[in-house]
DNA sequence: TCTTAATGCAAGTGATACTTGCATTTATAC
DNA sequence: GTATAAATGCAAGTATCACTTGCATTAAGA
């Protein structure tokens, strides 16, 4: 009879690697624009040796892949405040809020350049969540009979979000303080002027 | 008497060398991943050895900005259809259209990324011009009386330009035919329900 | 305690940006 | 036309970095 020998062995030591390496990089997100970031550089924050890194992620790309999918994971909250309005208020100055931070930057660079197919996979399955849980802000609005349909949600939400993300990314420009009213009042009533009643 | 000495020669070879080197480059950005592309293969392309393109342009980075600005020089045209949206429509279609382009891609994609002094200054310059031609068609609309004042045209401009970038760099999706239409719309009228008359 | 997965270590490969010294070509002033 | 020196070609080299490999060492886990 042959005992089942487990082929990997994923507790204490190894756990404690991928812990450091994780940390390491998210820590160096911080310090080194994401472009200029090395493995060595990770590896030696981490305490542990290059070849590791190279032997539990198989590319750089998927290392920060994985970073940046654990730091970004649960940002986006969604409470229901009353109002579509407020909804969306607070879910794009959450965004706003994240991508003024260095790890929020570097999850926007990399997520723009990153040409691996592990990457892009797993930046497919990101916006769509992303873009499900907005529709969530949406169809409430609905329910209260803000909005006759929930059919402009998901091209509001991408204008947004890709406002955030252009003005940070493309142009370099920070994200003033009031960014988020502002632009959920743009999108919401539009720049024609009306009379609502 | 010192009789004065050039100590540059512009024309002839300088010239036909600068052009087959920016050709060069053009042509390959269609062809390959702005983020593989080499030196070398610009430099064999040209039929040019690749020392003399470092001796032209100091890093690779400087020589892609120049091919850039030069490729996106006079796109954006702002014809006065007569009504705020139309002239949106046309300017945020024309973006559009150079954003499903291979040069309109790694045009976006290489802005995003630059880190070089000299690029950064292109880039402040690049958006400082087209923000600057945005007004006008905004400015134009006050004076047909459509809005009130001009002081949501910048945002708004950036909210569609920034909207086209996102879906291309962030999301990698295609733009589809009518996004300036439906976005124009979206920004004008907002996702609210109004009277409007 | 023993097997072997996980890690360390050292060396190496390959690609690529960028440099340098020297020979060759060719604008351009005269 | 001719001479000067700017622009280019050529060959070699440096530096960095992602990624690999073979072998020795450490420590999970049965």
């Amino acid at each position: 009879m042959v005992t089942l020998t487990p082929k990997q062995r994923p507790g204490g030591r190894t756990a404690r690697t991928r812990a450091a390496v994780l940390d390491a990089a998210t820590a160096l997100l911080a310090e080194v624009p994401p472009g200029d970031l090395t493995v060595g550089q990770i590896a030696a924050r981490a305490g542990v040796n290059e070849t590791t890194i190279y032997r539990k992620w198989r590319t750089k790309e998927a290392l920060l892949t994985d970073v940046l999918m654990t730091l970004s994971g649960e940002r986006l909250v969604a409470p229901d405040t009353g109002s579509l309005r407020g909804d969306l208020v607070a879910v794009v100055g959450a965004v706003a809020e994240f991508l003024r931070t260095p790890g929020g930057y570097a999850l926007a660079y990399l997520g723009a350049t990153a040409e691996d197919e592990t990457a892009g996979a797993l930046r497919d399955g990101f916006w769509a969540d992303r873009f499900e849980r907005a529709r969530v802000v949406f169809d409430r609005a609905v329910e209260r009979g803000e909005i006759p349909d929930a059919r402009l949600g998901a091209l509001a939400y991408e204008a947004l979000i890709g406002t955030l993300h252009f003005r940070i990314l493309a142009r370099r420009r920070p994200l003033d303080a009031d960014i988020a009213e502002r632009l959920v009042d743009l999108v919401l009533d539009g720049v024609l002027p009306a009379d609502r009643g």
